[in-house]
RNA sequence: GCGCGGUUAGCUCAGUUGGUAGAGCAACCCGUUUACACCGGGUAGGUCACAGGUUCGAGUCCUGUAUCGCGCACCA
């Protein structure tokens, strides 16, 4: 017996050598699989498409869980006998990684604004190429079965030209187009950004009641109140109806008298304040659908740092925060203040990053027309083309589908893919070169980063006419976060569809968040964040991986605990000391299975086989969590505290045949336990397999699963 | 406001098609007789949030209530 197994299992002195081995056997990539006869030429596929971690730090603890969830899946259907291949990537991120870039310009005095665009870029493109380094070999740290050879960076060269290619290719079919439109602006960042991007938070603000001529009108925001000239009621409201659409009215306002005009739209709620509001278009949605509708002026109010314009006369310059009760003020002075509701709630659009107050604005960008492909990708889920796990899923993506507005994809960051737009007066051009003629400027904008990583699954198989494009296109599943359901999902369910004709995935499992040991939100600022290299380096990665698998429903967050992790080094030091009681207590066995088996072999070999088929069925159904548990409590409770211990009687037999029954029994249990436990627990499980003599060994994570 | 999920042992959570409640950690007692003290043996601990219903039988299915969490939301 190998002198390795008298002290116990040190993690930290196999894990790299393990994953050394296994990177350069090649067999994390397919062809070579087939290539060197582990896996059959005629092999159904298995294909995980890896969501690219932002290469902008380090690995958070919810990238351990979804590489271990991806690599459990991937070692699982490679023993199985799959064409397996997991796709690994690095986002640039684009705007996440502008503000982690920002803040760090901050710290060191200095500000995106006003350096050169271009030079901005390179640092920046800097900072992400030495994070991406630190980031794979932090997934490599894991155990990541990935095949490396096939990784892509979203900003690589094919991966721009591609997503270029794609946005051209909408603008000619007509499913992007240019427009003013209310978008969501960031005065921190001066960038718009989706509805994803932004938080929508309850808060309570003073509603003020103005006098606005004959009618009372309600408000949170007097400081957009300057240039209302319209003032709107619904067409059936009796108390107004001596008012007519178009008829124009003289009032005191602000700033002065002025002229306003009636105007009659359904969009106005009865039931609301008074029933008449005033409407300021540039800087409200509903109010820019009404202004569009009755052909009504709109001209901004606040600029695009969130100061005040000239229209604000004497307020001009001042910025919302201290405008407004000053404004409030004035109107009371003269008069126009009615009343104030101090127990209001309305709801605020905030910055996801920066908690900035959004500020509807009206601007000229990109926009993704939706309803076609929502349609498609509603069709393909009532054709059952994609399951979810958990299920309950289907009615959130569903709801996203049927309720998706069009979507901005310009972004005012230099972090990014150009889009490959071009302008010349009211001329519009997509094309990657400057179109013929004089006077044409390029757009400077970038696209939404999740208009290229939503392209992913195509990118990373080499649409349209790469080889895996044909051999690994729709991939098998798309596992990632719960809180992806509606950011990133359904934006490769369309462009899927839409480009590559068939939806990306058939299965998209989501996992859950990891949350601290009370299971409250891990975040920077409560310092309650886990560092999942701190529990690899004091328990092992198979540890954290057993702690982060086992008890953990799909959809469910989940609590991380370090006395968890520590109970599954203890586990698997109990592996490596069944190991050793193994060894010790085989030495003089021939290596043959005998004729026949003792009563006791028998049937703990048969109980075996159950558990193998019910944890296969676990594995099939992707319910990893159960199938851990199972083997962990085979393994511990039955195995060794149960046959093990048995095992010392008939070990000691002079009746050989129960001697030799009870020596082939242990080693079968333990070898097809390791196999198992492989995808589990990689490294432990591979270690303790290259200490074992067998005949035609290969590597355990090429060896074939048990049946 | 709409939607989704949770509520099971002190804590964190499992419980796959309905068949007399489980794990880990923590607690208590005993034990170092050579695989392992990163251990072994044992004990204690739950009217499965509440109220109805379906059923021979409900933690599991249905209805309602409470409560916590999350998501969505263009009522000025």
């Amino acid at each position: 017996m190998n002198e390795i197994f008298l002290s116990p299992y040190s993690a930290t002195n196999t894990e790299s050598k393990i994953y050394k081995i296994w990177e350069e056997s090649g067999f994390f990539n397919p062809d070579i699989c087939v290539e060197k006869g582990v896996t059959n030429e005629s092999s159904e596929s298995f294909t995980v498409v890896m969501p690219p971690p932002n290469a902008n730090g380090d690995l958070h603890a919810g990238h351990s869980l979804f590489i271990t969830l991806e690599d459990i899946m991937t070692r699982y259907k490679r023993m199985s006998g799959f064409k397996t291949l997991w796709i690994p990537g690095a986002d640039h991120a684009g705007f996440e990684t502008q503000v982690v870039y920002e803040k760090k310009l901050e710290k060191e005095g200095r500000s995106r604004f006003g350096m050169d665009p271009n030079d901005l870029y390179k640092e920046i493109l800097d900072f992400t190429l030495l994070n991406k380094k630190n980031m794979e070999s932090q997934v490599r740290s894991m155990g990541a079965s990935c095949d490396w050879s096939r990784e892509k960076f979203t900003l690589d060269e094919d991966v721009v030209s591609k997503t270029q290619d794609t946005f051209i290719k909408m603008f000619n079919d007509g499913m992007i187009y240019r427009g003013k439109r209310t978008i969501n602006w960031c005065y921190k960042h001066q960038t718009s950004l989706s509805e994803v991007e932004t938080e929508s938070v309850e808060e309570s603000s003073p509603f003020y009641y103005f006098k606005y001529g004959p009618f009372e009108i309600g408000t949170v925001r007097p400081e957009t109140k300057f240039g209302d000239k319209y003032v709107v009621m619904h067409p059936n409201d009796k108390r107004y109806s001596e008012y007519k659409d178009g008829q124009k009215i003289q009032l005191e306002w602000i700033n002065g008298p002025i002229e306003a005009t009636i105007i009659k739209d359904e969009a106005v709620d009865m039931e609301f304040g008074t029933g008449v509001m005033t409407i300021t278009p540039w800087h409200s949605q509903i109010d820019f659908e009404i202004a569009q509708r009755h052909n009504l002026d709109m001209e901004q109010i606040i600029d695009w740092r969130g100061k005040l314009l000239p229209i604000a006369g004497e307020f001009a310059g001042m910025n919302i925060k201290d405008a407004r009760p000053k404004i409030v003020e004035k109107l009371k002075a003269k008069g126009l203040v009615t009343r104030v509701d101090d127990k209001y709630t309305n709801v605020v659009k905030r910055c996801y990053k920066c908690n900035t107050i959004i500020e509807p604005q009206t601007k000229d960008q990109w926009f993704v027309k939706m309803a076609p492909l929502t349609k498609m990708a509603l069709d393909s889920v009532d054709r059952g083309e994609i399951k979810f796990i958990p299920d309950n899923y289907e009615k959130i993506f569903r709801y996203w589908m049927e309720n998706s507005i069009d979507w901005n994809i310009s972004r005012q960051i230099v972090w990014g893919i150009p889009i490959p737009a071009w302008f010349n007066g009211d001329k519009i051009a997509a094309s990657k070169e400057k179109p013929e003629g004089d006077g044409w400027v390029k757009d400077i904008d970038t696209f939404d980063t999740w208009f290229s990583s939503g392209q992913w699954p195509l990118m990373v198989t080499g649409f349209p006419d790469g080889e895996d494009f044909k051999k690994f296109y729709p991939t098998q599943v798309m596992e990632t976060g719960h809180d992806l359901i509606f950011k990133w999902v359904p934006r490769m369910v369309i462009f899927g569809l839409y480009l590559g004709g068939k939806a990306p995935f058939n299965t998209v499992y989501l996992h859950g968040l990891v949350n601290d040991a009370q299971g409250k939100k891990m975040s920077k600022s409560k310092g309650n964040v886990i560092n999942p290299l701190t529990l690899t380096d004091k328990y092992g990665t198979d540890a954290l991986r057993m702690a982060l698998v086992i008890g953990n429903t799909p959809g469910t967050d989940l609590a991380l605990r370090e006395d968890k992790v520590k109970g599954y080094k203890n586990f698997g030091n109990k592996i490596w000391n069944i190991t050793r009681f193994v060894l010790e207590n085989t030495k003089d066995w021939d290596g043959k299975k005998p004729d026949n088996l003792s009563e006791s072999s028998t049937k703990n070999i048969s109980e075996l086989n159950e558990l193998v088929a019910d944890v296969t069925k676990d594995m099939d159904n992707y319910r990893f969590y159960l199938a851990a548990e199972k083997l962990y409590h085979y393994v511990w409770h039955t195995f060794a505290d149960k046959i093990i211990e048995e095992s010392k009687e008939s070990l000691k037999s002079d009746d050989t045949l129960i001697k030799t029954s009870a020596q082939y029994t242990l080693r079968y249990i333990l070898e097809t336990s390791l196999k198992l436990l492989h995808p589990f627990m990689p490294f432990i499980t591979e270690e303790i397999w290259s200490h074992l003599e067998i005949e035609n060994k290969k590597l355990l994570m090429v060896t074939q699963w048990p049946k």
